[in-house]
DNA sequence: GTAGCAATTGAAATCGATTACATTTTTGCT
DNA sequence: AGCAAAAATGTAATCGATTTCAATTGCTAC
């Protein structure tokens, strides 16, 4: 078996509490020091972190909870956690809940074994609204999503903002009947869908939103069935990644293309989207700036308990791309250049 | 602060000892488990992990340490991983090295100071050569990349192979004049560099090979750099996804695309892979597979420790897509199609 | 030389569970 | 009914560190 403290304070002459201190920061002379840690080096000492967590009441863990990992949003604001995380000395649990509300559960619970300082949780909608978060023993902080106002900290982007800007957008290029899909498991879904609508009303128009089920090949089925359709939009916004794709695919399959046959634009600057055929327009997330943010409202907290509940909202950035250029009724005498 | 054992005890009326294996898998009658059960949902006690891992030893929990999650392929495997895991009862730890063996030392440490049952790498080839797997408290499962043979149990891609499957298609599709990236810091890009030479020479003919930074923008500039140059080859390879998306917007920054002005084939069937102009041909590798097994390796290895060191090698699947549809001269008097 | 004080060091308690061992209760069998 | 064996329960040791509190040491000042 590996080495204990006690082999170490018997190595070095010292007792048990002078090897703690001298490896820690407690005041030792520099000569026991010095030979504490030879002693440590030579006996290839590592303490043992479940020890020191019971007896120091502090696990210097934090957990993240997340719908998917392979979802690129989550595992950019996923690494950008982890960086901040370990250059303040924690680790991090990381958990995936495939948007399910008894996975999500089963982790919280789980956290709160792990006795973790705090955690950083992307809720579905019904979690989020049923969360009371004081009644765990670490504060949470909410990431893309939230809840009722006031119950936790968070750290999201501008929804309806964004979705608005969007349509704003694509109106702009001279596009009419806007088509939306939205996932129907998260607040973004809904927020996202509420700046749509806001921004089509504000120009006397009306739009149809679509909820589905968050996953590309939903996407893929709703789309191509929409496309069929006989009226179908001559623009599609989708509200994140995934639904982006699924719509990317309904496209291709149908033998479409955008812009020529239907404006395509949505959520999350994915490599891809800057890669097929002349780009598709997108707003991009700070999604690094995310991460960071959440595990900085995480720590303050953790310093200061009586802060006040904040949530933090940044903006997107549109990226125009190709997907969404004039709409061809809108070019005017001259056709396509 | 929250309930403990002893609360538990005290509020059923029974010892701790009694509460113990209530709660756990000890005998003890119907009624006693019933009242305890009762007693421990009443006060909301949550067992504490740190104090149950010290007393017994083990600590359920594995490392899975990997150069990047953003990289596609690392998420997928880490899904797979922490799926396998938590079936199985355990924990993950998951960390990123970004090829830095100073980094892959740290975590290492940390791996120890856990008392992690196991841990799953993906070492840098500078690491895979030095590490000692037995100098460890725990076993090591190694992933896409191996160090020296029987060293450690390890699941990789047939690297050669595949590499090979990929010259003989270009070959096959008319392409001569064959160039290959691969990554300079993981034993993956020697072997498929390997496979990829092998397969030439069987032709007869020779291929030039560069060893790059694993980056898309290495990769970009290089290819940039590459295809400025007089006689410029007419089909590339990339060894990785990363590596293959670099390739890609060099063409696309050139101006040239695929097949017309060359050829472009790689590894990793991202997303992305699959929408871009008619497609990229790839090497699509087993990722959730590969995840599972290597965490079904550490669980058999950790059943038995006296298991020999085995090394699981799996197959590729070539996907081909239109980036590598037959070269000009080779289709004959009809032209295209 | 010694009282007073700060800086080190050590002895022992402690964190909250599991588990070895001892004890009590129940069961099964004649 | 009586006794051995089995099952259930309790007592107390234990895991490996940190931390409290007491003891020691080394200085300074008078």
């Amino acid at each position: 078996m590996s080495a204990k403290i006690k082999d170490v304070a018997a190595a070095a002459g010292v007792s048990v509490a002078t090897v703690s201190r001298a490896l820690g920061s407690g005041p030792v002379s520099a000569a026991l020091r010095q030979r504490v840690e030879e002693a440590a080096k030579q006996l290839g000492y590592r303490p043992n972190l479940s020890a020191r967590r019971l007896r120091s009441q502090h696990t210097q863990t934090v957990g993240l909870i997340v719908s998917d990992i392979r979802n690129p949003f989550f595992t950019a604001v996923s690494r950008a956690v982890e960086d901040a995380a370990y250059q303040a000395g924690m680790r991090v649990i990381l958990c995936n809940t495939d948007e399910n509300p008894d996975k999500e559960a089963m982790y919280l619970r789980l956290m709160e074994e792990e006795r973790v300082s705090g955690v950083i949780f992307s809720p579905t909608r019904d979690t989020a609204r049923r969360l009371r978060p004081d009644a765990y023993g670490f504060p949470v902080v909410m990431i893309d999503r939230s809840g009722p106002a006031g119950q936790a900290d968070a750290v999201v982007l501008d929804n309806r903002l964004a979705a608005a800007q969007l349509v704003e957008h694509l109106l702009a290029q001279g596009y009419r009947h806007i088509g939306g899909l939205f996932g129907n498991t998260s607040s973004t879904g809904s927020e996202r869908h509420a700046g749509f609508e806001a921004a089509l009303a504000a120009h006397g128009l009306a739009g149809e939103g679509r909820f589905i089920a968050p996953t590309a090949e939903a996407a893929e089925t709703v789309v191509t069935q929409w496309l069929a359709e006989e009226q179908r939009p001559d623009a599609l916004i989708a509200s994140n990644g995934l639904l982006l794709l699924g719509a990317l695919r309904a496209l291709q399959r149908a033998g479409l293309s955008s812009p020529h046959d239907l404006a395509l634009a949505g959520f999350d600057n994915e490599v891809w989207t800057g890669l097929v055929g002349n780009g598709l327009t997108v707003i991009e997330q700070p999604v690094y700036e995310i991460g960071r943010t959440a595990m900085e409202m995480l720590l303050s907290r953790l310093d200061d308990p009586g802060l006040s509940i904040r949530s933090v909202v940044l903006a997107g950035r549109l990226l125009v791309r190709g997907s969404t250029s004039p709409h061809p009724s809108a070019q005017g005498v001259f056709g396509q250049p």
